[in-house]
DNA sequence: AGTGAGCGC
């Protein structure tokens, strides 16, 4: 389950994050988009969960929740480009197109 | 830098 998690306070770090996810179920790995040019915290970031159950608990409960003092954003993440999946659409996943 | 919509290498 990969998890996108946004509005995060600047002063919040990967571990933060990665407590906060596992007090809901094993967290896999979490990571924080910094930007490239600055090396500054972009404010948001990835958490990847194997249990889809419990990624989907955790973005119900921390969506919205707060942390580091600032309310954050908890959504499926969108899958990254994949020009080399299969088409046919298959299978589970159902994200929500914006558009 | 000192903010706050949005999707990573």
């Amino acid at each position: 389950m990969n998890i996108f998690v946004a509005k995060l306070s600047y002063n919040t770090s990967e571990d933060q994050v990665r407590s906060a996810f596992e007090s809901f179920g094993q967290v896999d790995s979490v990571k924080i988009i910094t930007d490239k040019f600055d090396g500054r915290s972009k404010g948001y970031g990835f958490v990847e969960m194997p249990n889809d159950a419990e990624g989907l608990a955790a973005i119900e409960d921390l969506n919205d929740s707060e942390m580091d003092g600032r309310q954050i954003v908890v959504k499926k993440a969108r899958p990254r480009e994949d020009n080399n999946r299969r088409g046919g659409g298959g299978g589970g996943g159902g994200y929500n197109r914006r558009y």
